[in-house]
DNA sequence: ATCGGATCGAACCGACCGGTACTATCTGTG
DNA sequence: CACAGATAGTACCGGTCGGTTCGATCCGAT
């Protein structure tokens, strides 16, 4: 069958929602776990479609790391910004979101980080690089506001403590990661702020 | 040619120098980023070498992440150890080691981490988890000996340190990663102990 | 001196890989 | 209605994958 009978021709969603299968798909079974093919009939579409918008599977690839990376960075902050005004609850709200990221079911890890450790490549890595900028940058953000110190030191300092977590949570155990970083992180906050 | 003109037939000498040369090739390459023949070729024997000794590519692999995990667990706990009886010099000896270990031009981040990231099947899954629990076993150590209201909390905490340390200075940045980890670590370590 | 085991090198296998080509069929537009 | 573009489905391509087999050759112990 072509195009599929009650399917509407329309290229930008057809590239939205190979997207999105795309990024389940790859997330769950490995960059290298899962070929064109099992990608294809797994999403639901055609090799030719396939390449017609993304030309290869590594620029597939790249598109989905790029898409996951500005969703879950944009998501992130914008929960840091719904707690309020202040850093501590900023703070914290970034360690919830993560909660309630590591108990989902399908949960494995950031794909980013995993990414780059199945493909070392340049795109790759630079795209692991930016996603990681950018919670540096939500968190030294945090840091400033809470009159740190030395707020790109703090910076640093939880966002280690966000990728340990992330890391602990996919590979050990999951059971209070989040709740244990956030404890430890607004530790790390009231000690590098000068008493008020 | 067979067997090598001057070398001496050890099937011991033999698997560990397998052991040894796959275990770079397999951490510079990734998992899946080098075949049997790329690492035969590499190693500098035949593949029916290989298959006699190992059985099969996974099984060379879960030999050299275990291998892997042995000696460098093996290697920290010494580093601490070696470091005299003060968890915080301790602890301080643990964050040093690291950061020779992110200086290392070869470093790619956690051997065990990229391993489960590519592979995420039960086997490698199981050798990831209990490299984790050893680490988590030397910190709970220090953060009992110092005297740590709840050992087993910041032993989980520091263990996120060392681990997001290495994810940092492996995606981002490496520049003072294992530095500013201590320093991180040690607020943590003194916030948790009981003033004495 | 002999022999069994260890090893190399190379050929070989089926399966799967990423990627291409082609046809049939549907949608959306004028 | 007609046509152009998007898509499914399938067959196909060369290459590489993990793994097996075999003969030649060398080591080490008897």
């Amino acid at each position: 069958m072509p195009v599929a009978k009650g399917s509407t021709i329309d290229p930008a969603r057809t590239r939205a929602a190979i997207l999105g299968a795309a990024t389940e798909l790859l997330y769950e079974h490995g960059l290298d776990g899962i070929g064109v093919a099992g990608l294809c009939s797994g999403i639901g579409i055609s090799k030719e479609t396939l390449y017609r918008h993304f030309g290869t599977k590594d620029g597939l690839v790249e598109a989905v790391l790029r898409e996951r990376s500005d969703r879950v960075a944009r998501r992130l902050a914008s929960c840091a910004q719904a707690a309020g005004d202040d850093p501590r609850a900023q703070l914290a709200a970034v360690f919830d979101a993560l909660r309630q990221w590591y108990d989902d079911p399908v949960f494995r890890g950031c794909a980013l980080l995993n990414a780059a450790a199945q493909h070392h490549t340049d795109p790759v890595r630079a795209i692991t690089a930016r996603h990681l900028d950018r919670y540096l940058e939500l968190l030294t953000g945090i840091a400033e506001r809470a009159g740190a110190a030395d707020p790109r030191l703090l910076g640093r300092q939880l966002l280690m403590l966000v990728e340990g977590a992330t890391v602990v949570a996919a590979h050990h155990d999951s059971t209070d990661a989040a709740d244990q970083a956030r404890q430890a992180a607004l530790t790390l906050l009231s000690a590098a702020t000068p008493h008020t």
